[in-house]
DNA sequence: GTTACTGCAAACTTTTTGCACGACA
DNA sequence: TGTCGTGCAAAAAGTTTGCAGTAAC
């Protein structure tokens, strides 16, 4: 499958996934979807208002949390706590993290790149795991290149 | 060695490490500081004020933040971005962690539970990574039986 | 006696919420 | 047409900053 028809097929999943759930389906949230679809790195609220708005000029801010919203309460998206702002990581599925201490940039690493981490009995006593993610923090080519201070 | 000499050791390792740096020694700080070298959960600003405030009445949020940020900017502790607010790690040294999804309190897991993971060529190609950190999502055994909301 | 640190207050940022109007089904 | 969603504005919550007085060295 070549990268556009995935982002189509992404597209597709979030809208049905919240009409099944009887949300209706505003120009607003459409584009809110359709940007998270096609998004590569993790955007912040701030990153997906700013591109929609290029299409719906008028949407707000709040629109944009609340689509968020709806969508990481259905599991379809993954809300990351990162320095500043939260990110969101519409790849739900099995995959671990770049994360540039200085800029705060995330990026993916394929799960297969990295070898499976086993669930220690000392994790199990805490409490459910619900998944594993490993996080590779660093600095990212850009910033030591000496990118903006 | 004991754990109340692990702390001391961590207490007076922070304090030098300022004090190396010109900063002066306030009483404010040293509390903050003690403070931090006994933590074993992961303390926000906000916890590490509470508690302070106890022997050191007068003492101000913005007094523990800016003494968070002088030894995050040390690199004697670190950072954490969690959900609500971030949380402060006094133990640097290679662990991992559980993290609970509803109540976001953070659990260390010694890196002896753990298995080593190796940093592929996908992740060196983005940037240099400094240090990896396994982070195992789940409910708490405290939110599974139905704490608060 | 300097200079850096503190506390206060206010500013700023990110995110959430109440409300009245407008749009989807 | 009825209800849900939107935009606006204001409110929260966390964190940072400017300033004048205070304490460390």
């Amino acid at each position: 499958m070549d990268r556009a028809s995935a982002i189509q097929q992404r597209e597709r999943a979030f809208a049905e996934a919240l009409k099944a759930d009887g949300l209706r389906m505003t120009h607003q949230r459409l584009e809110v979807i359709r940007e998270l679809a096609r998004a590569t790195h993790h955007p912040g609220a701030d990153d997906i208002h700013r591109a929609v708005r290029e299409r719906v000029p008028t949407i707000s801010l709040d629109t944009v949390y609340r689509t968020l919203a709806a969508l990481a309460a259905r599991g379809l998206i993954e809300r990351i706590a990162a320095p500043g702002a939260a990110r969101f990581d519409p790849n739900v599925s099995g995959h671990h993290h770049f994360v540039c201490m200085r800029c705060g940039r995330v990026e993916d690493l394929d799960a297969g790149d990295v070898a499976p981490v086993a669930v220690p009995p000392e994790a199990a006593r805490l409490g459910t795991v619900t998944f594993v993610r490993v996080e590779m923090t660093g600095l990212c080519n850009d910033c030591a290149a000496g990118g903006p201070h």
